[in-house]
Formats: structure tokens, C-alpha cells, sequence
DNA sequence: CATGAATGAGGGTTCATTCAT
DNA sequence: GATGAATGAACCCTCATTCAT
């Protein structure tokens, strides 16, 4: 649901209100229970949407290293277009501290995220990772991240040359 | 409140129960009124408390290049030892998106941050944000923490080295 | 309607559900509305149908004493087969006290049956109500229902001889 | 509580409203909660209060014929003056057919009466049970009690001394 | 005739806050 | 200063009922 994401990035789970999502939505508040009976229903078809975008960052074709620059200036202009999307998402990593159903989720987003790295990366884990922290902690700054992510790439790209 | 500071760590600030806090700590919960009149006043407490030990992360002496690699190393280590504390700090910082005191009080936290960064970094703004999100983005990741802001740290003492 | 006739016996009217009882009966919860426009309507129908066999409890033929004992025979043997429909009976014992219409259906049955017994008591109401009583006091203990009315036909028996 | 159990007489326990009760009772709903955290807790402790004078209702002294008479005597007193005990005493003895917290009490309070009961009736069972149904029958139609248990004591008096 | 989406009143419960003690 | 009784707004959810299809 539209007006439950909108809800989420505004006021974060901690703020999210049935009856105000209905009323955003235009609809009685008890319709809602209609579609989802209970809140954590709703809760996880959200969280299940929020993550589908990130499935296709990862572009096809050319080298490792200019699909790895691809992959991050796509990240990059997803979070200034749609920073909602990345609000959503960050809040999303800490409920799934507390959150088995939402953690579940998460992680095999996560996993297919981490694969999809590591044939950029030539399997290495330590700058999968590295990637994934930088593109996590610029994600709620979206005017940094174009810059940050594009310094990032460059940064492994120059480190790969010199060590060929 | 060492009690507060821990239920946000366990249970976020969406789980903050004053009475739960208040049992925690021993007391009625209508003497935690007497010290914080209202929930919002305890919360700016535990946020300035929880934002003090960043200040002293960054170390005196020795090269600019050294002291960045210990500073991430100090940042590493207290996230393997502390990792409540950079739980919290990711609750604030999405808190702070929608509560004007705790976004004040997270500036001036951060400013002097990147304040002791450009130092650092030769006052390389770009390269201050990375270092910025990437210890934003692993400080969930007790285990990756080290791994990767110590990666970090070689490629920026590498690039460093191949411009000079 | 037999699945609502069934949920009054399991859950008493407290906890009659439209739905559970359209989901028991195999029908959409709305169709119940196509036959009973309201709840009340077919709570109703579902009490006219439940005190209707009590109607039939009253053997015909021998005299007075034997026809008494026949006919508390027969109840006991109705609360050991069929327990569910004096559960049912005694909620709406209690159901008409607020309740005019279940009220008015009540009355005339119970006076139905008052009218026979008069019969088989010589027009001494005092026993009449005592039958009355015991039946429905004895009705929510099957197990307890043929030895307790046995033995109150005795009781009857043995004192009319004795006044005789 | 005085309010919750006139609630219950009145409205039986399908429309017992918390926000009534606490209305009657001129506190706020909220207020209810602080003393009986849910709807249970509070209906269990009704259902021990109104349980509690059943326990004094068999007289001490005189010969067991004279003492059942009594206690036959002083419960449809009881009926005539009290008949909103006896209302939620049947309102009991149905939910305790689905509550088990329920049923335990009433089965205590029914074992402490039976008990009683057996002293009076040389431990004839039959006749205890028969005594029970008939209270139980007759105890929502005070207009009757007193009339039809004092002809059951004459009963069972009379059975007694021709048996001698 | 049957469906299911939609409604709205109302249910029990939670919780930060207040106030008399 | 510390307590706990009391408050009231708000929460999620339930359910009989209605209406367009």
C-alpha cells in the first residue's frame, strides 16, 4: 500500500497508524482489515515491496569494473529520485533487529544483493561488504550520494589497476 | 538513563515503555517524572549521553594517515565491544528526521565530526563523507566492522600514496 | 439453522459469530443475510426450532403416575443424547430475561408444558414447578439427569400413595 | 465490584461493557484496568464474590431433617431478596462450561455445598443432587422458590420417615 | 440468488501524564 | 522527594450490516 510506505518514510514504523494510512488512502480504516487482517500483515507486504527495486540495480554486460560504476551511480540516483524508497529501507534494518518475519525478508534480499557484488568484485567479500556499509550510510543523505558512491568507485577501480 | 539507553537498543524507540524503563531501573515510574517531566526530555538526555563517546574517537599525535587508521580502528572496536551504542545511534539518526531537538543536537555531534575528519583527510570533503557513511552503514555489522573500515583505511592510505 | 444452533451450544450467545457459523454451514456470511436479514432474526428461528421436541415429551395413554414417569424418562434420556440442546435451552433461559421476543417464544412453550403436566400432577402447580425446576436444574449434568429424575418420580409416587 | 456484577445481571455476560461498568461505577474505563489489568481478571473476581455467600446458607444445630428444612428455607430467601445473585450464579454455571478458570471455582463452591448437603441427607447422593438441580432449577423465578423447595423438603422429609 | 468489498460503531487494552497523598 | 491511583486519548482489531456487482 501506497499510503502506508508514504506513512513509513514520514514518520517511521514508530508512527505508523492504520487509521491514518486509510485516511490517506481514502478509504474506512476497517477496509483495511479487509486486505490485511492485522497490522504486522501489512507491515510485511510493505516491507516486501520496498525491497523489490533493489533486485534490478545490478546491470548487465561490459567489465566488472564499469558494472560495479554502473550498479552505484544507479544506487546513487535511486536514493536522490526516490529517497523515500531508502528511509523505508533503513528503518526496515532496525525493525528487523526485533522482527524474525521482517528479518527473513531482509535477508534474502541481502543474499541476492551480496551475490550480485561479488561478480563485480572478483569475490571479494571485504569490499562486498565495503560496498554495501558505504551505499547503507549514504542512503538517508541523498545529495551526498552520488558523490560519495562515485569516489567509491573509483577508489576500488584505481586499487584493482594497481594491483594488476 | 542507562535503563532507557538499553530498551532503545533492545526494542527501539518505537518499543520505549517508560514503566518498562522505570522497572528496569528500580523506581516508580512516576519518579522518573520528577527527573525528565516527559518522555521527550528523557529522550534528548539518553541522545546527548549516547552521542559523547564519538568525540574522543579521534587520536592525537602522529601522521595524518595514521591517526585516520586508528581512528577507524577505534570506531571498529567499539562497535565489536559497544554495539548497543551504534544501535542507538542509527535509532537517533532516523529519529532525528522528524524531531527537530534530536536533529540538532545529531549537527553539532556531527559537525565536530567531520570537523576532525577534514583534518585527516586534507580536507578532502568527498572523502570525509565516505569514511562518514561507510562507518554509518557497517555499525550494525559488529562483525564486518573491523574488516571493513580497516579496508577502507588501506585504500585511502593507498590512493593517498599514488597521488603524492 | 443447525451450525448456529451448534455455535450457541459451544459458545453460548456470547459468542455467536455470523461469519462462524456461515464458514461452519459452508455459505458466505452475506447469504446468512439473504435468509435472516439481522442477527436477531435468526436467533430467533434458531429457538423456535430448539424448543420445539420438548413439545413431544409427554406420552400419551396409562395413568397420570406412569405417563410422569415416562415423561421424565424420556427428558433424562433427551439431556444424555442430545446435551447440546439443553445448553442451548438454558442460554436462552437466560437470554429472555433481556430479551421480549425470546421472552414471548419462552412463555408459551413453557406454558405448553406446564398445561400437560398439570395433568399428570393432579393440578397441583407446586409440583408442577418442582418438576420444572428440577428438570432445568439437572439439564446442564447429563450424567446426573436420569438417576436425579428417577428419583424425583419416586418421590411424587410414593407421596401421592401415601396420601391416597 | 458492585457495578460488574449488576452489569452481569442485568446483561449477562454477552453484555458486560467495561466502559459501562466503569460509567456506574462514576470512575474512568481506564481506571478499571488499574486494578484488574484485563476483562478476566475482573470476572473472576466477581464470580469469587458472588460465590462467597453460598458457603453460609446451611445452619448449624438441630437434626439434619430441620437443618435441610432451614437451608431450603433461607436460600429461597435468598432468591426472593437477592435475585440478582442468583441471575449471575446461572450466567456462572453457563460460562464455566467454556472458561476453566471459571470452572474451577464453581467446582470448589459445588464440592464445599455438596459436602453439606450429604450431612443432611445421609449421604445419599441422589438426593443431594436432586436438592441442587431443584435450587439451581428454581433460582430465576423467585415467585416460586419458596413454594416449591419447601415442598421438596416436606418430600423428602415424608420419604425419609416412612422409610424409618 | 450469491458474493465480497466496504462500512462504522464499538470493543478491550495501552500508555504518557497528572495529582493527591 | 517519592508514590500509586486516576485519567483520557489513542491504538489495533472485531463484527453485524450494507451495497454494488
Amino acid at each position: 500500500m501506497e499510503a502506508t510506505f508514504r506513512s513509513i518514510a514520514h514518520h517511521g514504523f514508530e508512527g505508523l497508524r492504520l487509521r491514518e494510512v486509510a485516511a490517506t488512502a481514502g478509504i474506512d480504516h476497517s477496509t483495511l482489515h479487509h486486505y490485511f487482517p492485522t497490522k504486522q500483515d501489512m507491515i510485511v507486504a510493505v516491507v516486501e515491496r520496498a525491497t523489490v527495486p533493489l533486485y534490478t540495480t545490478i546491470p548487465a554486460g561490459s567489465s566488472p569494473g564499469d558494472r560495479l560504476r554502473d550498479h552505484l551511480r544507479i544506487l546513487a540516483e535511486m536514493i536522490e529520485t526516490e529517497p523515500d524508497l531508502f528511509v523505508v529501507l533503513a528503518e526496515i534494518d532496525l525493525r528487523a533487529r526485533r522482527d524474525p518475519g521482517i528479518r527473513a525478508i531482509l535477508d534474502r534480499v541481502e543474499a541476492g544483493w551480496r551475490l550480485g557484488l561479488e561478480h563485480l568484485l572478483d569475490r571479494d567479500t571485504t569490499r562486498v561488504e565495503l560496498v554495501i556499509a558505504t551505499v547503507k550510510g549514504v542512503r538517508l543523505d541523498p545529495p551526498l550520494a552520488r558523490e560519495v558512491l562515485g569516489h567509491l568507485a573509483s577508489l576500488l577501480a584505481k586499487a584493482n589497476s594497481s594491483e594488476g
